[in-house]
DNA sequence: CTGCTGTTTAGAATAGTTATAAAATTGATT
DNA sequence: AATCAATTTTATAACTATTCTAAACAGCAG
């Protein structure tokens, strides 16, 4: 997770909009949290989003990192994956697509679009509709 | 989770062979956490089942319960599946299927398996190999 | 019976997360 | 600028599902 110590006011604005565009008010420290978030698309655990925050010369406490991403949640910002009992991964990218978990080395990887099947909305449990579509292709590694 | 006082010799049979055949030695409570649990197709959690297994005149420790849970894991007898951070469910179903979630109300169900699309092992990550493909569809309720 | 191995158990410890309540910040209003 | 209310942050305590520990127990072989 490496840092950026002076993000461009032009990238600043722009995450500015989108906390905006979310319903999500300003501080500093949700500013620093979603610029290290939103600085790409990546699988991340509220403590090592709290240390690459803290990395970057910021200073957040842990419970702003586990408020904001629960906030970030709610406003649509970020989805969950749960993908053992241990740890919750958040995923920066909210775009509907699916994962590759390695059962041996514990990657979570992105799966290509054309890769992901397509559900459709029917046949769902009587008076119910399609909240999201969670699918994990565990893999392990092969014998070598 | 209803109770069945007196399990039928010919049933309890059945169950020591499953255990055998899966490398599980017999115990009295290992048996009666088995008869418990596969007396149907259900997901339940280590303190569910607990209860369930005291209920039937049983008396069986909760550290016992989860260390069966994690041997059955092991052995291939159970299916762990992981729906939210807060707990651990356990799937007494091993064959391939896969669920629907509801997030309203915390059901979670099998899908027929016509529903559940197929997927195909290639273009999987480099150096990998299936292990299995875990697909959870989260409904919610539909407005009335 | 004695020892050996594997199993069960109560209770302590762990770890991720959430709740609490006080201090700090923000933004609006005079 | 000073005031005030609402929101946010923070340290720390509390919570809870699960795992660990270490002692008691059970089954069996010699
Ligand atoms: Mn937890
Ligand atoms: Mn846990
Ligand atoms: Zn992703
Ligand atoms: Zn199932």
């Amino acid at each position: 997770m490496e840092t950026n110590i002076s993000q461009s006011r032009q990238q600043q604005q722009c995450i500015d909009k989108l906390l905006n565009a979310h319903g999500v008010n300003l501080t500093r420290q949700r500013r620093v949290i979603a610029d290290t978030l939103f600085a790409r698309d990546q699988h991340v655990t509220a403590d090592k989003l709290f240390e690459a925050v803290n990395n970057n010369g910021a200073k957040v406490s842990k419970a702003t990192v586990y408020n904001t991403l629960g906030l970030f949640v709610r406003k649509g910002l970020v989805r969950e994956i749960f993908i053992d009992a241990t740890r919750t991964f958040y995923d920066s990218n909210t775009s509907r697509h699916h994962h590759f978990y390695n059962v041996d080395t514990g990657d979570l990887i992105d799966m290509k679009e054309r890769l992901a099947p397509h559900f459709i909305d029917q046949d769902l449990p009587d008076g119910t509709a399609m909240d999201m579509v969670d699918l994990v292709i565990r893999v392990k590694n092969k014998a070598p």
